[in-house]
DNA sequence: AAAAAAAGCTACCAATTAGTAAAAGGTTGT
DNA sequence: ACAACCTTTTACTAATTGGTAGCTTTTTTT
C-alpha cells in the first residue's frame, strides 16, 4: 500500500498542478489571445515555474490545444448531462446559455476563430479535432430535428445554422454590451438569445 | 509654375506609395491579424523597403490605426452615398452587404474585436475615435427609424441591436461558409443577411 | 551633364520570448 | 540521518521583430 498510495499521491498532485496550470491558461487566453500570451504569464499566474511547467506540456501549442480540448469536453458533458425530453430548440438553447456563462466568467477562449495559424496548429491534433467532429455531428442531429419540428427555419443548410450557432459562442456584442453597455450577465444571456433565434427583426414568440 | 508642380508631383508620388501601404497592410491585417503581421511583411507587400515605410508612418500602431480610419470612411462615404428613399431596413442591410463583400475580398481586419490591448491603441487616436461615434450616432438614428416602422424588434435596446449588427461584419460564421461549406460570397451575403434580420428560428417575410 | 533629392539596402540595436541546462533547495519515504 | 526525487531559481540560447543609422544607387530636376 506504500507504494500504491505514493504512486496515487503524486499523481494526485500532479494533476492538481495541471490542473491549475490549465485553469491560468484559460484565463490568460481568454483575456490576452494566443500570441500574447507568454509562458511567463502562465507560470506566474499558475504559481509555478516555467520549467516545471514545460514538465506538464512540452510546448505553448501543446498547452492552448489541451485547453481547448478539456473546454470541448465540457460542452459534450453538458450536452450528455441534458434532460432528453427536451426540445432540440431548448437543447440549443441551453448549450448556448451555458457556453455564455462559461465566457462571461473569463473562461472561454476562441482560438479556432482567432487566426488561421491557430486554427492549422489546433486541426493538426487528433484529440482535438475528433472532439469537435463528435460535437459537431451531436449538435447538426439537434438542428435536424428542430427544422423537422418547425423550431428552426428549413430554408437554411444545416451547417450554416451551425456556423451562425458556433459564432454566437465568441460574439464581440457579448463584449460590447459588458464593456460599454454596462449590461448584467442574466440580460446578456437573454439579450444574445433572443437575437440569435429570432434576429435583429424579431417576431419570433416561443 | 516650376516649383508648383514639382511639389504636387511629389506629392502625388507620395500620396500613391502610402495607398499602396496602406493596401497592403489592410490585406494583412485581415489575414493574420495585428500581432502576427511585421512590418517587414507590410513593406515587402507593397514593394517598398522598412526604412521608406517609417517615413510614411512613424509606427507600427499608426499604421494599423490609419488602416482602420480609412475604413471607417469607407462605411461613412458608403451611408451618404445611399438612396435617401431606402427604408431603414434597408439601409442597414445595404451597409451589411457592403462590409461583408469588402471582407470576402479579403479588405475588412476587425482589429477593435481582436484584443483588448489592440482596442485600447485604436481608442488613443481621436481621429479613429470620432470615426467611430460619427458612425454609431448615425446608425443608431437609422436603428430608430427602423423600430419606428415596425421594420426591427422594439423590445431590445437600440445599442444591443447596434452591437449584434457590427458583429455580423466580422462573424466567423463567414469564414466557416467559406472555408468549410464552399458557398459563394453571393450565398454567404444572403446567408448572413438572413440570419442577422431574421435568426435561426426564421419567420420573417421582407 | 551636373546637382540634389529621394529611395534602397545592409547592417545593426534593443527588447521580447519560447524553450533549456544545471545547480540549489525542499520534501518525502526509508 | 540518508537518499532519491521533485521543484525552483538563475542564467542562458536562439530566433523574432520593432525601429534606426548610414552609406549607396537611382531618379529627377535644373
Amino acid at each position: 500500500m506504500s507504494i500504491f498510495s505514493k504512486l496515487s499521491f503524486k499523481d494526485q498532485a500532479f494533476k492538481l498542478r495541471e490542473q491549475a496550470v490549465l485553469d491560468a491558461t484559460t484565463k490568460l487566453l481568454a483575456s490576452k489571445g494566443f500570441d500574447l500570451m507568454t509562458m511567463d504569464d502562465v507560470a506566474g499566474e499558475a504559481g509555478i515555474s516555467k520549467p516545471s511547467l514545460y514538465k506538464h506540456f512540452k510546448s505553448k501549442e501543446e498547452l492552448a490545444t489541451e485547453v481547448m480540448i478539456r473546454l470541448l469536453d465540457g460542452a459534450l458533458a453538458f450536452l450528455e448531462a441534458q434532460d432528453g425530453a427536451l426540445s432540440a430548440r431548448a437543447r440549443l438553447a441551453g448549450l448556448l446559455e451555458w457556453a455564455l456563462r462559461v465566457r462571461l466568467e473569463g473562461g472561454l477562449p476562441f482560438l479556432p476563430s482567432s487566426s488561421p495559424q491557430v486554427r492549422e496548429m489546433l486541426t493538426k491534433s487528433l484529440r482535438y479535432v475528433s472532439r469537435v467532429y463528435k460535437l459537431h455531428k451531436l449538435l447538426a442531429g439537434i438542428v435536424d430535428a428542430a427544422k423537422q419540428a418547425g423550431e428552426l427555419r428549413a430554408d437554411l443548410p444545416t451547417d450554416v445554422l451551425l456556423y451562425a450557432y458556433y459564432s454566437r459562442t465568441c460574439d464581440p456584442a457579448v463584449d460590447y454590451m459588458q464593456l460599454y453597455g454596462r449590461y448584467s450577465t442574466e440580460q446578456i444571456v437573454a439579450h444574445m438569445l433572443a437575437m440569435t433565434f429570432d434576429g435583429m427583426a424579431g417576431s419570433g414568440q416561443h
